[in-house]
DNA sequence: GAACCAAACTTGACACTGTAAAGATCAGAT
DNA sequence: ATCTGATCTTTACAGTGTCAAGTTTGGTTC
């Protein structure tokens, strides 16, 4: 009667699923409903085994991100190759996926950029963000003028979608998205950066 | 006995002086910090009191985003006089208000942006987020092009500052600011406002 | 094969949180 | 003088993160 049940114990993937729970609980339920006991009650464990694993919250937190930033980065990646292929509409279409993983995913959203920086440092090797950022880079490189920092570009068009993803996916225009495939004026607003096509030299 | 601390009871502003203390718990301590107990214990309450004025949680923080949008405003129409007295240097002025703001008040930035929508239409008249949209408005007029809806302009410039002082502040990139002075790339990356002049008519 | 060991979890506890229900206290109107 | 309603307190409860101590288990060593 040890085998009935494959693992009752150490059945060796306990991080992964706490780290799936927590996904399906903030994809479920946003930000709020996240916790370490409910995480731990969804795989089945009890409600300090998590800490065992990521020491605290924040730990599971990141490791939650981890696993996010590369649904964003699939995300991104998709929306991109739906567009034209000049550089500006590859920019555009990063950007919109950017906007519709926020749209599909806030909590997740929330909790990869609610985190202490600190926390993404520890990720590295996970295959953090810094995917997520060589996406946003690769797209930017066609746009940096000659001479400059990609630093700046890359600031310019991350500061401009990640504001318009936060404040229309929580809402702060006049009203809600309509249904999943409302993007509200963001065609006008990624308009800005016609002006980085004449920048590049 | 009954007169020897003027107001045991009553004391009539203690809406106020538990959303004093709201401010003052966000400046220390950041959003993690503030809770209706602590809050209520600063105020010499009991830790029930908050409840009966705001209902829950959110309604202290509705209260409290109303009062740091005050501040909020104050801080972007300073840094605009400080600027030239061009449309776009008075622009950019109150997005480096926009910027200061959020550095030096992370906290109530946090409050602030991280209500849901539907607690700002409970404040309206309570001179809420629409004297600080008002100021955004003012400034992005000269730039909205004929026959547009002015509220393209404006959000576009919102998501850029927006988004530039969320990821700037919360240390989004390699450094974080070395002193309280340190606006990062925020120049650079406001240039991108440059190309809003050539579209007005 | 038996003893040991370190890792993986459980159990129990504590302080803290928001929130609800009920009681107490007081100002002012009737 | 009493009633009334707003203001605040007291008490209680469920939920949270986190720590400290046990318990189980698979693998290793003798």
């Amino acid at each position: 009667m040890a085998t009935e049940h494959k693992t009752r114990h150490l059945h060796g993937d306990l991080k992964n699923a706490l780290v799936q729970a927590g996904l399906e609980i903030l994809e479920e339920g946003g930000i709020d409903a996240l916790s370490l006991r409910k995480c731990a009650a969804r795989a089945g464990v009890s409600h300090a085994a998590p800490a065992h694993h990521f020491g605290n919250l924040d730990g599971l937190k990141s490791a939650i991100a981890a696993a996010a930033f590369a649904l964003f980065s699939q995300s991104m990646r998709e929306a991109a190759a739906q567009e034209g292929d000049s550089d500006l509409a590859r920019l555009k279409g990063i950007c919109r996926g950017y906007l519709q993983f926020g749209m599909q995913h806030k909590g997740l959203l929330d909790v990869m950029f609610g985190l202490p920086p600190d926390a993404f440092l520890k990720l590295g090797d996970d295959l953090g963000d810094s995917d997520s950022y060589n996406i946003l880079r690769d797209a930017c490189a066609p746009f940096v003028p000659d001479g400059c920092d990609p630093f700046v570009t890359e600031f310019q068009v991350w500061s401009l979608v990640h504001g318009y993803t936060q404040l229309y996916v929580s809402g702060r225009l006049g009203g809600r998205p309509q249904d999943a495939s409302d993007e509200g004026p963001f065609d006008q607003v990624m308009a800005l950066l016609d002006g980085l096509q004449g920048a590049a030299s």
